[in-house]
DNA sequence: TTCTTATATCAATATATCTTGATATTTTGA
DNA sequence: TCAAAATATCAAGATATATTGATATAAGAA
């Protein structure tokens, strides 16, 4: 139950489902990519990747300064079904801006 | 979008995922079934089953002073990969206790 | 009509979550 | 070693949600 309303908690907020649906487009992104894009706050969008990832539906990578937020390649069912009706919700996502990678 | 989060604030909450693993198990039951069973207050049951309801989850129909909630037929393919994931977690639950049917 | 029952809704309080700005940590380069 | 950059975390205030008890509504029985 308790991982159960995690996912829910996490699938709960819009900028969280943005953010998911963004990498599902663009893929891995790091920190900065999605400031750029979003022209959100930083421990704005820190906080909300914690969620996603805690809510088991990212996976983060740090090289140098950077983490490299991704979309987990395994995924049970349910966060499965959550991804795709994500994308098929067509929602209007910002464009990736500046590549500030190594 | 709006309706995408509100499906998920609906399943943000351990006692509407038990009320839906309940309706999923023992089928259509009026408000008194549900109180007898979780021994949970009425008004806390009853906007519980609204919240349920506009989330697309359940239907009602109102016979004489009962309220017979039902899980939906006809549901998208995310609310059903919902209750899927419910019906697989095995919520210990209670049993409906007393008829209060017409 | 009046009383009882089943349900819905409202108001007050408590709790959780989100946002913002400030600070901490880590890495890299000067 | 020092400063700057990327990210994480914390604290305070604002907003949302859940619970409880009280009240409202509607149907049926007396």
């Amino acid at each position: 139950m308790e991982e159960f309303l995690k996912i829910n908690g996490a699938l709960y907020d819009e900028t969280r489902v943005l953010i998911l649906a963004f990498l599902q487009k663009y893929g891995t992104s790091c920190v900065c990519d999605l400031q750029e894009a979003f022209c959100m706050g930083q421990s704005r969008l820190s906080r909300h990747l914690k969620i996603l990832k805690e809510a088991g539906f990212l996976e983060v990578e740090k090289k140098g300064k950077w983490s490299y937020y991704t979309i987990k390649e395994e995924l049970d069912s349910y966060r499965r079904c959550a991804l795709e009706a994500i994308a098929t919700l067509s929602l209007p996502l910002p464009s990736p801006k500046k590549e500030c990678r190594i």
